[in-house]
DNA sequence: AATGAATGAGCCTTCATTCAT
DNA sequence: GATGAATGAAGGCTCATTCAT
């Protein structure tokens, strides 16, 4: 973390590409240290283990890049900011495109394997961005519970992260040629007005109970 | 499952259950022999190799429960039909909820780290759902554009696919009482309606180019 | 050994070339097998055991082409009989010159670690020919005490020995084309004028003790 | 053998001692380490590999005892310094005449199965000398055509590398008293005579095409 | 007599970790 | 602070052997 400790920084780094393209188990503490320049007891000495070198990489590889503040004023209506929020979402998703960038498949191996490193990462990260989304969601349709109001979330949430998680299926399904003309500014407006769409158009359910009849309702 | 419950089928059922657990390089053949009942040598026997098993068993997990046929006639109306579709998918992504299942592991894992198992998967069961999922849009709205056609279908199986990737995240979000109340039903009707929603009101833009008059008309 | 055992008989050839090739350790009891066209089982079946196929072969090996007699009469002189009995052993020597030769291997490897099969073949193969040796040369120096006699019939058969045992070495020393003039007829003719010339020209040491006189007698 | 005695030394020692005992494949890493005293993982960490080890043994092992220099002057008559090389050769095969010597059979296994630390060997002490034997060789029989060079000097090569090769068959021929009576000075003196007796004395045949002339000659 | 699925011992190798320097 | 030789635990795999058929 310090400036002046450049061999703990390069032993993160080398550490998040090592993990990412080989999984945590596969990982080789000798590669990373040859990676990053540096001995082979480096690893040990500075984080002690090669385990405590996995989390504070995870730790680390969520810290980049999340400096960024909301895009849009907080006084904009509830649409704008849905719409900022998808953008600012889908940017992430889309910037580390590239499938052998290792802070993608970092992130999709804690979903898979949720490390303690992932407690910190929810706390400190996703549930106030969670929150954002569920304050605009609520100005939208205040009358909704708040089971809809999740669901609602997850349906947003879920069409940009696919983006991320389903990539190297989606590409040998449609294509890589498909795949690419879906791009951030193409998908910011599908996903956003699709949302937007459905949330003023939907109907919801009185109760749980009875989902049915509100789906005959939509028809 | 068979009542002749051959070796060779033990071990696949054991090592799935390992790599699902642990991941290919951290499985352990011993483990998985042991679960299995079998002996040591008995991998290298029966399929020659470590690699070779990871190979077969992912492919063995996805012919599992693939045999459901879609649970409405095709003379029925695209809305009911894409009702069924979605209900059908989640009925798949929710039964194997229990984040210990280790389908839903094997197959995240298979997301991440593609391996030529991904390319048989892909041609067999997916790219023919994929497809029946696309039709169904395109009855609904004949006059998209492809590309458009495939971003609904994302956004369609985003929401679904959150369910089963996103889980141990949301868990961690929104508390797991509140996820377990989004039960198969809701889901089912939450996601139905919200899409066929969206697909019906939604304003195509006529060219990628101007993404920005589009959203303006949505409001 | 039955002529209708061809299984056991076809385990023992296959043997032959693996034990040759790879030696005792390295020989796999499945490679035998699959030459021989038999099961794996075959081999702990007809012989019981790796050793014991290893020692059969091993003995079976010195049984062939062991049933020349000696090609020449006994009423014959000693100068004859040992020309042809230098004859009769280079001819078995370079008869399987190849390197590849798996009797070649086999044998030699007796050398270096001599088994149980060793003592058999010394008994009825090698020392009778042995003796025969030594008749002829107690015949050509009657006045040759027992230790001299030991190391003449040495000189004899190690000029012979070294193209089998040296032949790698000395095939790469002076070329292959160099050492294949070194034909059967050449070989028999220079062995037996070499040695012949010394049997005759020699004159022994009256004593152990003293063989540095003997060698200023070369002069 | 050094004051400091490393542990690549004392593995490279016990290497010699495990492969000539057992051979290349029958030859335990695990057991070369117990006896250098070292770990389990030193074999691996030193030399990479169990191969790598033994051709590195090999070669260390013709390294040992080589820097020995012909011990008579070149200005000596080619009798002495025939007599000379006879001796300083026997003296080395003999020296390992211990057939637990490891030397000795780690050599012996390199005739059988030679490996690519033969060629080195044969390129950097086994031709200079034999070159050294063949320039002897000319001066007492200039007018001898180059094959029959050759062969005067793989018979006096041959006598010698009988007593390494032949020990153990030679052993259980004679005895072993018979055998332990055949030492340095009395082989040497047998050796240098025999062979000295024969060159002076043999009449070579005119050309290659007609040995036989020479062999009717006998008669 | 012969098979081949299954066994269990053991080997080479890898890898994270330590310790003297 | 940093090194690299050395460690020991453990893993994948091979192989001779067995046993029910």
């Amino acid at each position: 973390m310090d400036v002046q400790d450049p061999t703990r920084v390069r032993l993160i780094q080398a550490a998040g590409e090592e993990f990412a393209e080989k999984g945590f188990a596969a990982a080789r503490v000798r590669e990373i240290c040859e990676r990053a320049g540096a001995n082979v007891a480096a690893v040990n000495y500075h984080f002690g283990d090669k385990e405590q070198l996995y989390v504070e990489t995870v730790v680390h590889v969520h810290g980049c890049g999340n400096e960024e503040e909301p895009p849009c004023g907080e006084d904009a209506g509830p649409e704008t900011r849905l719409r900022a929020f998808i953008g600012h979402f889908l940017a992430r998703v889309l910037a580390i495109q590239d499938p052998q960038d290792w802070r993608h498949r970092l992130m999709l191996r804690e979903l898979i394997l949720p490390t303690a490193a992932s407690d910190v990462l929810v706390r400190t990260v996703i549930r106030p961005k969670f929150n954002r989304l569920m304050e605009i969601l609520r100005e939208l349709r205040p009358e909704a519970e708040e089971r809809r109001l999740h669901a609602l979330a997850f349906s947003i949430v879920g069409q940009c992260m696919y983006y991320r998680m389903g990539r190297p299926v989606a590409e040998r399904v449609i294509g890589s040629e498909g795949f690419e003309s879906l791009d951030l500014e193409f998908l910011t407006e599908h996903i956003s007005s699709f949302s937007l769409a459905a949330i003023k158009a939907m109907e919801f359910a009185p109760a749980a109970a009875e989902p049915d009849p509100a789906a005959a309702g939509v028809k």
